[in-house]
DNA sequence: CCGGAATCGTTCAACTATGAACAATATTGT
DNA sequence: ACAATATTGTTCATAGTTGAACGATTCCGG
């Protein structure tokens, strides 16, 4: 049986719960995304660089290429940012001494100070986004996500 | 195991289930991204293009300004992709007739042809990456989401 | 009225992210 | 052993986004 031609208003996504509250999704990320931007500007820091921070301080001693890897970005986007991450004495590369080709990054003193302080500033900007939502609520969003970013890495 | 080196910083926002979850939210938003710019090639589409038809569809008429606000984005950047458009023959640009500053925005025939197509493929990879969820949890999840967003806004 | 303030869209320079091409180094197969 | 292949990080040209400055238009208070 043959659909007809379908009148184009009767189907659009929207009528798709997971497709309409998406939006919803992206929506939320781009305006933390903004805000972020701006609360971080006292401390000289773009959401970049905090992301790397982040990770670096989470598994030190990573090369660029596995940080690359977890953000989701180029690599050439890491060699861009570092010389000022590590100018500032936030970071430092080290060449791995069996691969030549792998600088290791670490997080200095200075570095994890400040990442701390940007922490702070990140995790009570969302702390006062998401108040309307319970502890449980955020685990079950948190996990959902996660599910998709599983899904969407296996293709 | 050496407790000793291992970063224990008492107070890490990680601990705090809505940041903890947040991030994966952002995470998720960035690989989704991704995976829809890849799959609008084969239309010739970015996605930032896609969320003015979005926009322009479900707000016929509307001005560049009040785009760029729902976008959440620089006027400047309207004004940047909109010849694309109008020149694919996507989006006709009209003088308002009674602000002559004012420029409103009518999607096509072609472009809402084009549009629903691309929303067919942004609703498909959605559905996938979200199979896991029931409609339920994804319509508590984008209640969550747009509450942030009105928290956000009202700064 | 009318002159200052606000709004809309545009332009432009600066900044960021990206992917292809590349040199240096490591790995693999034979 | 060694030539082919793969990986790591860098460079560079390109494309996308932004905010400030601007001209044109509209709004508003006196």
């Amino acid at each position: 049986m043959n659909k007809m031609q379908e009148p184009e208003t009767s189907n659009l996504p929207w009528d798709n719960p997971r497709f309409r509250n998406w939006v919803a999704v992206a929506k939320a990320a781009h305006v933390v995304e903004r805000a972020i931007g701006e609360a971080l500007k006292p401390l000289e820091l773009k959401p970049a660089q905090l992301d790397m921070m982040m990770n670096i301080h989470r598994h030190p001693g990573l090369s660029q290429q596995e940080l690359a890897e977890r953000l989701i970005v180029g690599r050439s986007n890491i060699t861009m940012l570092m010389p000022e991450l590590a100018k500032r004495g936030l970071v430092t590369r080290e060449g791995d001494a069996k691969d030549k080709r792998i600088q290791r990054l670490i997080l200095t003193g200075e570095g994890t100070k400040l990442l701390m302080q940007a922490l702070a500033l990140y995790s009570g900007l969302i702390d006062k986004a998401m108040a309307a939502s319970t502890p449980e609520q955020c685990d079950l969003v948190g996990k959902q996500m996660m599910k998709m970013v599983e899904i969407l890495k296996s293709e």
